[in-house]
DNA sequence: GCCAACGTTGGC
DNA sequence: GCCAACGTTGGC
């Protein structure tokens, strides 16, 4: 089983949003950047954990886990031209865009901001804290997964 | 709203 | 294949 960070903006969908979806399942569609597309059609598997991060808001950090609960299928809201996350390239034949389900696990009583992860020296290898990292879906490691669970 | 950092596009 | 221009991300 393997860990992974997902950021999402609390605006446009949030932990709270996750949780009271039917089942607390939603897919993760409208990813358009082609490494965190990589992660979800070939890496992420049935049962990993995930960090639901919430990005551009007053106090990012983040706000629970989730797991996944359906591996990388393509995200068709690339071929609804009525979509937001249309993309004219995407086709049944190449659908281009892949997207997995994920599944509310636990909100954390708090958020875990971004300056406590940054605060922390053992947590100085985490891609999410490393200058200039733009990914919105990324692996985190279990030590650094087990750090964050004990700062809760 | 600013801006650093990075990704994508497209002319050549 | 190079690289300038442009777009996006996301913290502050």
């Amino acid at each position: 089983m393997a860990y992974w960070l997902m950021k999402s903006e609390p605006d446009a969908f949030s932990l709270d949003d996750l949780c009271s979806r039917p089942d607390g399942t939603e897919p993760w569609d409208g990813v358009r950047n082609y490494q965190a597309r990589n992660m979800m059609r070939d890496n992420m598997k049935r049962g990993d954990k995930v960090f639901f991060y919430h990005s551009s808001c007053p106090v990012p950090g983040i706000a629970g886990i989730a797991a996944v609960v359906k591996e990388g299928y393509p995200d068709h809201s690339a071929q609804n031209p009525e979509s937001k996350y249309y993309d004219p390239k995407a086709s049944p034949e190449n659908p281009r865009w892949f997207m997995v389900d994920v599944k509310f696990e636990r909100k954390f009583p708090r958020l875990i901001p971004l300056s406590e992860l940054k605060a922390e020296p053992s947590l100085a290898e985490m891609i999410l804290l490393k200058k200039g990292n733009r990914l919105s879906i990324m692996p985190v490691q279990e030590n650094e997964w087990r750090q964050i669970l004990s700062m809760v």
